[in-house]
Parts: C-alpha cells; structure tokens; sequence
DNA sequence: TATGAATGAGCGTTCATTCAT
DNA sequence: AATGAATGAACGCTCATTCAT
C-alpha cells in the first residue's frame, strides 16, 4: 500500500505530491491516510526508511559476504549501482532533493551517515587493526566522500549521455575513489 | 541588494522563502521585487547564477595559473573548499536541494556541468595527449563524480564532527579521488 | 447555493466580484467553493447556464405551445419580458457585459445563438416551405437583431423613465420588430 | 495621442489593458498619462467621448441633410453600418461590454441615449404633429430597441457566417425593423 | 514638465489537515 | 473503521496610483 504513494514521490518528489494526488493513487480516502501514517511528512519518512533499507540491507549483505576487505569494497559498489538500476523509484526517494522540511533532512542525513558507515567499516577493514582509531575520522569523511561520488554518478549516469551498464559505471567509480583507499595504509603503513 | 534575497535563499532553500519574506529582509515591498525580477524563480536565479559564477571564476584562475597539469587539480579542490568555508551562503545557494520546479532544476545542471567540466579539463591534462579522446566519456563521468565527492565531503564537514580546516578537507579529498586519475593514464599508458 | 453567487454576479457584474465576497454571502469558506466549482470563471458558467438555460425553457414552451405561427412570435416576446420582470438576476447574469475573460464571451455568445436560434424557428415557420433556404441567413440575422433590441428594450424599460408593465413592453417590441417579418414572405412571395 | 491608447481599448477592452499598456503603446511615461488625464477611467472616457462623438455626428449629419422623414431613418441606418465597418475600433470603444465601473456605464448610457434620441427624432418626424406628445415615450423606447437592434445586427454581422456588406446589412434591419414604423402613424393616424 | 522608483491593497488559488457522521 | 464535507493559513502575483527628483 505504501507503494504506489512511493512511486508518486519517486516520480515527483515530496514538494510536488499533494495527499490527494497520493490517496487517488493509493485507492483510498484522504482521512484513512491520515488515520495510518498521522501527515505526509511521516508517510513519506515510511518510504523513505523502506527504501534505505533495502538499500542497506544489499549493502551489508555484499560486505559480509566479501571474502576479503578490497573485494567488500568492490562488491559494494557494484550492489549500489545495481540498486540504482533496479530500484529507481527508491533511489530517487532516498536521494530526494524536494524534501527539505521538517525531520526529513535529518533522516535522510541519517541514512546517509548509515550507507558511509557501511563503507567506512569496509575502508577500516583494510586498515592494520593498530591505525585504526588513528583514522578512523578521516575515513568517516572518505566514506561521505565516496558515497556523494557515487551519487553524483549515478545521477550523471542515469540522465547524461553515457550509455554504460550498471557494472560499467561501478567499475569507473572504484577506479576513481578506491585506489586512494584505504588511507593510512598507503602513505603510514609502509614502515 | 540581491544580497538579502541571497542570505535568505542560502539559509532556508527556495522553498521555504516566501517574497514576503524576501521583501522584508531586503527592506522593500513586494511589487519592486517583482518589478526588478519578475518573479521568484528569476529571483533565484539571478542568485544561483552569481553564486556558481563566482565558484566557477575561482576554479578556473585556479587551474589556469597552475604550473603543472597534477598541480591544478590539487589547487582547484583546496579553492572548493576554500569557497565553501568563506562563501557559505553562496555554496548553499548553488547547492540548494529545494529548488525543483521550473527552469532550475535545469539551471542547476548546467552550472554543475560546467564546474565539471573544468575538471575534466584539468583531468585531461594528465592524460597523454593521443589517450584522450578514448577516455573522455570517463572523464566526463569521473568529473561529475569528484564534484559528488566534493559537495559530500563539504556537507559532512560543515555539520559533522569533524574539525578540521578547509585545507586539510581539501587534502583529504584529493587522497580520496585524485590517485585514482588520470585515467587511462594508469592502466593503459604503462604499455 | 449558487443562489447567492448568482444574486451577487447578477448584482455587481462578474468582474466586481470577488472570492472572497462569493464565500461570504454564501457563508462558507472559500475553499469548499473551489472544491465545487474549481474557479471563478466555472462558478459564473454555472451561474450563466442555469439562469439562461431557465429562459430558453420557457420560451421554447411558449413557441412550442402557440397554436399558429404569428402567435408564437408574439407569445414567446411576452414570455422573454415576464421573464426579465420576474428573474431579474438571471437576466442580468445572461446579460452582463462585464464577462470577457475566458471562456465566458465564447459562452455567452453560444446562449445568444440558442436564443437567436429559437426566434430563428419561429420566423422561419411564417415562411412558406420553399422559400425557407432562400432566405435561412437573413432569418438569422434577423433573429440577432430582433434579441438586441429586446435587450436594449428591456434595459432601458428597467432603468428608464417608463412606466410600463412588463405587457406593455412587450407588445411595444412587437409593434417595432414584427411586422418587418417574416421575410421574403411579404416581397417574394406575392408572386 | 489619444490613438494609441484608443486602439487598445478597442482591441483588449478596457479591464484587459493596464496603464502600462497604455504608456507603452503611447510612447510616454505613466506618471504622464496620469498627468493628462487624472486616471484610467478618464483616459477610457476620453476615448468614449471621442468615438461617441464621431458616430453622432454621422448620424446627425444624415438625418439633417435627409429630404424627406422617412429617408432619414434609412440613411441613419447605413451611416451606422458604414461607421461599425470603418470605425471598427471606435465602435469597440462604445459599445464595449467590459467597462462597467465607475461613471463609464453611466457615460455610455448616456451616448446611448443621445443617438437613440436622434432617431427618435427622426421618427417622430414621420408622425403628425399632433400626435407627437402621445407616442413620445413609445417611440423613445422604439428608439432604444432599434440601437439594440443595430447593435446586435452589428455583431452577428461582424462575428458570424455571414458575408454581406455594410449596406446590406444595413438594409436588413431597415427591413427588420423600420416598417414598424412610426409608431401611431399606422394605427391611430389613419382616421 | 517629466520620470524612475516605489507601493497599498487586494485577488485567485492551493493544500495539509480536521470534524461530524 | 471510514468518509464527505469543510477550512485555516498562506502564497505568488498584479495593477492603478504616487512621490522624490
């Protein structure tokens, strides 16, 4: 049920959806949406914590699963890209520009700082166990780094002239921001 | 006088400023904002512009005075950071999320376009000159996504916890993403 | 409930009236006006069609109803002034010349046609079967004229210095407008 | 001067056309054309007088140099025909519909009057002067009914289907309506 | 005389939200 | 549980009109 208004914000973005544009899409009246998610802010903070977590869930999967710390990285980015392509209605709800008011920002800067947390994780995984507290701030800023990359990417991806498939883009987003990881290790590590 | 209109704008987003808001801060009445911008998307605009020309205008004395082609990149992402820690109100502006109807959304685009261009430019630069047209679409995709990494690093640097100083958000991003360029250059020049 | 629009339209004329004025003399708010009629310029059509949609009525019944053709011309004028007699709101709304935005003149024109038409009929029915073609346009024009100058009959017996009755009127447009029909049936058809 | 700002009104209606308008097509500024004429509803009276005028002397000078009654009334009719086809735009002017604040419907009632008098003078030359008192008030109100006439004639000619020319039309309405003149002369006079 | 700059007052419209039923 | 009907609170925008110069 919450797909179909999930769509409509994908489609249009938060600004742009009134509650009666949803309740039509949805097939019900505009009380009954307001008797089970209270405003639109909370019915679309429910899309958008469906859609983050879906992502996150990928996410954590590919990492756990990596049979080693560079591959986790690698894996990870590919199951993003993948995510884009696929879900295109959750990515555009995640990554949603219109939705400045209220708590949304703060949660989507949550999600945020979730998804970079994911990575940074991946990044330490890298790192000698005894750097780790030493770096650990500057990967956090990596990790925003590299998922505003892959952002940014995606979007010139998906709406630009390139014609690369999902594993393509992937591919040219760890060529550019994972050879520089992880920190700490190139530069320190070598005594 | 643009000037209030723009502080307004950087704070709350186009969204959440109201002309009368608008008329207020600048000290005028609405009507005379409309008789010099027409309405409130020129308005922004006429901001927005200003903004991204004066970021553009920084980086490309940057690279243009650089001495070696590594070196512009180095200098136009410190400039980035530069620009966001002294000219917050004009980053936000450019930057602004909630600015989705109309002509700006376009606008936006535009501006980040050129921006990455230029760093494709510098990107280029590195890359030998008979590489280059067969990594330009890499380029150009890479570009969009250091512009990513940089908005990211920017945001998570102004609201996080981090402490650091402009210059050492710089370096960081430059570990991040400039080892993994030129591309081409790496893989394909070794021959 | 379009009552009271209807009286104020009739009252101040289309463009002196405002939302604002609609809602309160109605004693709602003005959204639910919105909600029933979408705009301002639907509320008036509403308005417009119903009051022109009453004298159409009751001059078709009057035609319909005469017994032989000279009479229905003579009935139907009588109706049309008992008509501005009695309803003097709807007359004014068919009537007000302070409509020209939209589709509002377009409609107008359309309720004056019908009218026109109806004369039209009533004329043709004076003329002898094979003459009827012949002379179809000049009925028409005719039938425009012969409404204009109940009109203006009819605006000047309101506002003027006479003293008549609605009767009286009505029998004075017959004695200017009638007997210059029908036509081709005095000139043509003594042959 | 007054030419432009007359072309307007003839072609938008006098809501349609803001002072801007007027100063723009005027070639002046609007503090001036407040200057010359206080406001726009003098500006618009202007415009009205001075096309009133014109018809009305038009019309005067076909009625004074008729040689006998009857003549009068036809000539007036196509003097009237023969304005609306040249003087398209000062014709607008009076009888536009879209001016009804202030003194202007007062005004144009006025001119109204005034050129349904000289028909009325007119007719009442058709009828012995001993009768004149008696059939006053009809043949004012005749007088009124004919201009409504005219003037719906007027519109459906220039508006709908029909392809005559002025003098046609003219002849028409003479048709439709003159030989139910001079009121009393048909009935009471033959004794 | 003539104007660039400025404004008061208001209008049509929208939309998230609620209440009586 | 579910809704049809209703609204409070704004917002973008317009335009006739007037000063300061």
């Amino acid at each position: 049920m919450l797909e179909s208004a999930h769509a409509l914000f994908a489609e249009r973005g938060f600004a742009a959806v009134t509650m009666d544009d949803v309740a039509e899409a949805v097939g019900v009246t505009k009380p009954l949406l307001y008797s089970y998610w209270g405003n639109k802010e909370q019915l679309f903070l429910a899309c958008l914590d469906r859609s983050a977590e879906a992502l996150f869930d990928r996410l954590l999967s590919a990492v756990r699963e990596a049979h080693e710390p560079a591959e986790a990285v690698d894996d990870a980015v590919h199951v993003f890209f993948a995510f884009v392509d696929q879900e295109r209605a959750a990515w555009h709800v995640i990554f949603d520009p219109s939705s400045p008011t209220g708590q949304i920002p703060e949660r989507v800067g949550m999600h945020r700082a979730r998804l970079a947390g994911l990575i940074a994780e991946a990044f330490l995984e890298m790192v000698p166990t005894r750097h780790r507290e030493r770096v650990r701030t500057d990967v956090e800023g990596r990790s925003h780094a590299v998922l505003g990359a892959a952002e940014a990417l995606a979007r010139w991806w998906l709406t630009g002239p390139s014609k690369m498939t999902a594993a393509e883009a992937a591919d040219l987003l760890i060529e550019t921001v994972v050879p520089g990881l992880p920190p700490g290790a190139r530069k320190e590590d070598t005594t």
